[in-house]
DNA sequence: GCCGCTATGTGGTGTACCGAACAGACCATT
DNA sequence: AATGGTCTGTTCGGTACACCACATAGCGGC
């Protein structure tokens, strides 16, 4: 019987070859994730990386004034605790849970072990991490030049793009306080996507009706983002 | 009879052991870096990693509609070709000299073949990267919540701890450039920071005349970049 | 010193977004 | 079926910044 609960579920796992991944396999945990968990705050002490499968992580960062915003986020294409390897420990940012689903976990010193074998997961966790400073900074020049509209439907469908269905569970708080911009703002941006009939929605659920139509509402900075991706995690040498 | 430049002015050589610097010093190659030369183009193919010492560099971003925006920078206290070891070998962001000055290059297969000994190098170059992220990061929120003003002081400050002197050799125009904003909306900040006295200005150069003037008026965006980068570059094990 | 270029200053109009306050609608619970 | 809490819709006023147009002024080249 094989459980619904797969590692290969998160594309980095799912990249390793057979023996990196057998080496690994025995210390790797499922966990749930609960919506608002936070993996960790920022300058705390990361315990655990955290590979997600079925969740969404925001790495969100809160201003003095209660502001914040979500600098990138992490699902199944990714993984957490980049810090761990890169030499800091911990980081400047938060990571909250986005998205309800579950997550596989390795204790911070199998990673640190892992990473320095120097191998193939070495080389695909910078990669990686590459990927992410790319969306990191695309979300900077984003939110300096594009309408509300424009990244809501950027971040639509990121997130789709690490969901097996199509229904985002989210308020649109939620989705504004990822955005970092008032809830007002998202009903507003929702409301003429819904007429459009890219999406529908009720009450904390929505769900994307026509995917084709949110690429073309989007500005560039999805198609870059997910460029970007693919040609880092694909020819891993 | 030393020369005025030396690789220890760049503060990540400098912070190498003296046998890890005496393998780089016969490769290390001192070069002239005008205003607007470009490092690299998105998608180029770096030849070179580059560590400034006197001049300082953009990481910057254009839209298809012509609009730009800075990621971050990079002077003494960095270097550029992160994408070198990270194994992506290019990046979807251009480099820009955004003040003239100096710089040591060095042979994109040297600076691979000495990552890879998995040394101190290694261990310095992922730290600093790590501190980059967190200017992206930190760039994508400030770029979200704060005012023009804000930002200008905030990008005045980190361009001022790269230089030797107080004044930039700079105009409104490029620095809107870098903030992402319009020229306008800079000369109206840079006027009241004059008013305030904290800089003067006339025609293409700027003087810090208050720099603890500056640090009051700019938000915590400065701060948390700041102390990131020293707390990853100290005490590297 | 004059000229012309480029950098800077200013003003008017438009708009996207913010802040706050409130109304209505949905859903879960009882 | 009623109730209460949460989520969503709407409105109003204010503001920061964009876009456009043009005026002035410093500086280099002649």
């Amino acid at each position: 019987m094989t459980s619904i609960h797969q590692p290969n579920q998160n594309h980095l796992l799912d990249t390793l070859p057979a023996t990196e991944l057998e080496r690994l396999l025995a210390h790797l945990e499922l966990v749930p994730m609960r919506l608002g968990d936070m993996l960790y705050e920022p300058g705390g002490q990361l315990q655990y990386a955290y590979f997600p499968t079925t969740c969404i992580v925001s790495l969100h960062y809160v201003m003095e004034s209660g502001a914040s915003a979500e600098a990138a986020g992490v699902g199944n294409e990714g993984m957490l605790g980049i810090s761990l390897f890169m030499g800091g420990n911990t980081t400047a940012s938060s990571a909250v849970v986005q998205t309800a689903g579950h997550a596989y976990r390795l204790k911070r010193q199998l990673l640190k072990q892992e990473f320095e074998r120097a191998g193939f997961f070495q080389r695909l966790l910078l990669r990686y991490t590459q990927a992410l400073m790319t969306q990191m900074s695309q979300t900077a020049v984003c939110n300096r030049h594009h309408s509300i509209e424009q990244q809501l439907c950027r971040w639509l469908l990121l997130t789709l793009d690490r969901l097996p269905t199509n229904e985002l569970i989210m308020t649109q708080e939620l989705v504004a306080s990822m955005l970092g911009v008032r809830r007002e703002g998202i009903t507003e941006a929702a409301g003429k996507l819904q007429s459009a009939g890219f999406i529908s929605y009720r009450r904390g659920h929505i769900s994307v009706l026509n995917r084709a139509g949110l690429e073309r509402h989007t500005c560039e900075c999805y198609a870059v983002v997910k460029k970007e991706l693919s040609r880092l995690l694909t020819q891993v040498s």
